[in-house]
DNA sequence: CTTTTAATGTACGATTAATGTTCTATTTGG
DNA sequence: CCAAATAGAACATTAATCGTACATTAAAAG
């Protein structure tokens, strides 16, 4: 927990390595915050040592060395629901921004949740009404299952590479098999790391 | 359950949080809504405290370090993730005491969640190495999945509740149905009520 | 390559400011 | 009348600050 000192030295050195890239100098952190004495820097600095914020990469003695440690991802999981998936229609973007929250190992900052409508992904045990999770790649590899955009509409299907080809495979016999050729406006939107069902 | 006074401090120091990321001070709070005195704001900080709306993240004597407690609601749920279950075991626990993050959906307090071994539900989009979540409860109705031990045995089925007969079907034809008897010792574990999947 | 100089981080102690806590008493609205 | 709300002052603890001297490293000079 961070005081309000300390948010603003920390706030400070993020700006100055954000934009110039380098470390500033303790004495700049001072002038900057209109503090008079070193040693204030030095206690602000060392606090935010000990809670974790910054680190010296140099260690003892280094000079412009202070990193700030990536925030860990303390908050808890929540991926954003972006909307509604269905075979032949463009995703159906929610208004409100929803969030879900998932097990660590479906989280991540690239990654949001489509609930799917429809049974064209029912053989790999994707039903109506669940939740994939995806996670936002624009390439993908054989057999992945991926959200793709194919001119302008959206489908929750396998991608198959063969021979050179590429294909858009269902997991249900009733649906089609989508070929792309070069002609298609095709674009991977995201492939799927996870499903969530609720009964 | 909050008085009117208890919901303006609460909505306050919440505000401040939400905006500026830093709690208010005791005075700061006393200004905003007009008080003259510290101690009717210790007095209502202290209510909401008892009332299990904000605690103090620094405890006694904590300075600025008041947070809003999220609604039960709202809050990224854990359940113990129990064991392994596969069809004709018993359900194997594991050692650790790990827990698994949910959608708020799916916690709840007799929840827990349990690995899938097995394809015997692929028909029902349940697949080998998924994650069923489980109400504990001992009795369920016709056609809900079921976690249950049958003479010792463990396995997540249909219950099928016919012409008197009740019976376990899996949802998938290479496995039998298993009829229960009233020599078969068989108690119903709980309910799935839902799936997580990673791929 | 060594020496010198400038820049920079560190240590310690003491002090001030900010902030939460306690106690008792008084007011207010139903 | 009662419970909630309020007030006032004194007190306790943490946060923030300052000043100075010193140690170490990086850069410049010789």
């Amino acid at each position: 927990m961070l005081t309000v000192r300390q948010k603003q030295v920390l706030g400070f050195i993020r700006g100055r390595l954000q934009e110039s890239g380098i470390s500033p100098s303790y004495r700049e952190i001072m002038a900057a915050l209109g503090f008079k004495s070193l040693s204030t820097v030095t206690h602000h600095v060392r606090s935010l040592m000990r809670g974790g914020y910054l680190v010296n990469a140099k260690g003892y003695h280094g000079k412009r060395a202070l990193q700030v440690v990536p925030p860990v991802s303390e908050t808890s999981a929540e991926i954003p629901l972006a909307g509604v998936i269905a075979a032949g229609r463009p995703i159906e973007a929610l208004e409100t921004s929803e969030t879900i929250a998932v097990p660590p190992a479906l989280a991540g900052p690239d990654n949001y949740a489509l609930k799917v409508q429809g049974d064209s992904m029912i053989g790999d045990g994707v039903l109506d009404g669940d939740v994939v999770i995806v996670r936002r790649v624009d390439t993908a590899r054989h057999r992945e299952m991926v959200v793709a955009l194919i001119n302008g509409e959206a489908t929750l299907k396998r991608l198959a590479r063969e021979n050179g080809r590429t294909s858009l495979r269902p997991a249900n016999p009733d649906y089609p098999i989508i070929d792309i050729g070069p002609e298609d406006d095709f674009r991977i939107q995201g492939v799927a790391i996870g499903v969530i069902r609720r009964y």
